[in-house]
DNA sequence: AATGAATGAGCATTCATTCAT
DNA sequence: TATGAATGAATGCTCATTCAT
């Protein structure tokens, strides 16, 4: 049969973009699958028949998000920037990512603090994946890999800057009376490595002062 | 009646309580009634008797939660501290409230970026006094107060670093091998007032030069 | 609320018969909740309110079934009737177990033989009891209690035997043009006692002729 | 297409294998298609391809075992055996019969007492070949041949005593210890055609008793 | 203030079957 | 003959809420 021209991608991909669109707004457990299949324009039966399961589309589009931040991490840390550029670098393809692919990466991120039991044994995966980037990313800011509480202070903070946007996402363009488009995109990535490259540093010399005063 | 000695708080708090360790944990649409009301060890009938129904509860929360905001700035803002001391003032007392009401704390931002229905009329109440507190966090961080589009970048940004941590919450102590107590939380409100003093010189630099580019 | 005359019964118990009535017919894998609560004149909620779910009907079926049973052989042996009387009793009182109790009977009965994965915890249970009657049933008997194989071909058949009227049920007024009143029950219970007991001795007979061929 | 070398028999066969195997454990309306199909190794469709519904599967297998049923009645009743030997005969016949098919008919028998809108019209086709068959039975027992009443009551007995061991079946090796093989079916065989003679016999005479003390 | 029964709408999932390929 | 996608109805169950007591 040729290609229906009012549908012109494949069920299970309209299944997978109809699902985040409605989880990024209401949330995953908000959303029942009658919503997605009619979204989708699908049967019902076809979310079960794709993904065995609600629970299915959420963790393909998760580990789909983690792909993506893996390759970025990858890509990056192949070549051999100075700190700096890497930081950078790693800010902007995050927000190009976050860009192209905002309500998958909005659903990832917002739906990670929840622990629903359907989950229980993905979470596991989750979080080997997680600690695998956060061992990444220390490669990149390459300070105190050493100690554990400013690690633990600091990753997530940098993250939550880095997707800031996408957090307060449907609310910014409604608060602010401003345009979102490219040019918005590049210097909120500019914006977001300044803050953190020259917080980073404003946090090391604390570091040092406290080692100092410590040492005394 | 007299006080059952096994229940030491009225049945209107146990409710509030148990729901906020639920919808913290799992979120508020994931979470059933019956649940609540059989971990605050209350009848079902007495949510709807309380709160109105369930999105009563989640509503007091988030209310419950502006009102903890907008206490901490009118008692920093009455002081005529420098602004870095407001900032650090602010920083130091939103991180106590997130320590002594982090459910609570928790519930509040988690749901914040979802659209359910059943909240269409409050979120109007909710943007209103959003914005109300970013015109007083502008205040604070006396930058950029004409500039729509830094101000909509910096003051997401600001917001998800000072809630790095509570974001992230169960994750951080399971991921990071770290004991958090309250010398913990001291270094982490010091570590992100610095983090964002730093970062938000820098930021201004860059905006001093970018305008002096243009002007060019 | 003063009972209402168009139901004579509480719920509970109005699902309980309605279900008996559709699963003796059906089968219990091919009624629908819906078709019980209709029945029954309930909300179909009302079947997990009472029963968690439509197999907790069944399983109270059983239960009840056994206790019935139980009830009667602790009745009949805690007589000193001679053997013969012993077993004609049992035969009696199953008998009117069943006549009263029909279509429950006929559920326990026709259900047995089935392996459903809800019922995999049940079946042990259920395990239990029958051998536990089993042995009580060879004391009724009181023949070959050592012959394992012996055993295990006339307790089924004995059993067979007392229900073979409950098995074939709504067939056997079709099939033959007979009334099925108390007298018929009478005769049932009176020709099943004489065939199974003369049926006994004449394998006793041949027991022992099979033991004496073996010892020459 | 030549033979392929994992798969022995044909597709219609192993769905009907894979099916009665299901039935018999599970019971008929707990079994889906799509179970059957992949223990059959078949596509989903092929089952209403070959049988034109799940149904079709059933029909056929009660069929099948009718069909043997009347070849067993006919090759014995062809013969000109006394009495007895024609019971033991048809006994023997049967129990083979079970041996050697024993899921078939124990989906057979086990579906019998059930009454599903989907056989309604084949139940007729059931009906009378049962009563085919008892009309044929009665020729082997050569017993109250004109009195319903007893004939309502022996034949179902009948029966059910040659099958009890099939309706018990899966139980039987579990609660007694024993292994079932040819010389067990054998002495099943003779035991159960012993029970039947001398039982039937004992209630010939109470039969006639009876009447004896009606004429009075 | 508190209860437990009851409601009706909604949930995710599975069903047997069909159909174009 | 065989496939896998697709359908629409039905599955058992849970939902938040109400109400008489």
């Amino acid at each position: 049969m040729p290609k229906d021209e009012t549908q012109e991608k494949e069920p299970r991909e309209r299944i997978l973009e109809a699902a985040a669109t409605l989880f990024s707004t209401k949330g995953y457990a908000a959303v029942g699958v009658r919503e997605i299949a009619e979204l989708a324009n699908v049967n019902v039966a076809m979310i079960s028949y794709y993904f065995s399961g609600k629970a299915g589309i959420l963790k393909e589009i998760v580990l789909r998000y983690f792909d993506s931040i893996k390759a970025i991490y990858d890509k990056v840390l192949a070549e051999n920037y100075p700190p700096e550029t890497k930081l950078r670098k790693i800010v902007d393809e995050l927000v190009e990512l976050m860009k192209n692919k905002t309500i998958f990466c909005k659903v990832a991120i917002t739906e990670m603090p929840f622990d629903l039991p359907e989950f229980a044994d993905f979470k596991a995966e989750v979080a080997r994946r997680h600690v695998e980037y956060i061992k990444l990313g220390l490669k990149v800011f390459e300070i105190f890999p050493e100690n554990q509480k400013f690690s633990s202070i600091i990753t997530p903070a940098a993250l939550s800057l880095i997707f800031s946007h996408f957090l307060f996402y449907p609310i910014i363009p409604k608060v602010w009376q401003i345009e979102i488009d490219d040019n918005y995109y590049d210097l909120y990535s500019k914006t977001i490595s300044t803050l953190l490259l020259d917080g980073l540093n404003g946090v090391m010399k604390q570091f040092i002062n406290n080692k100092k005063e410590d040492g005394k």
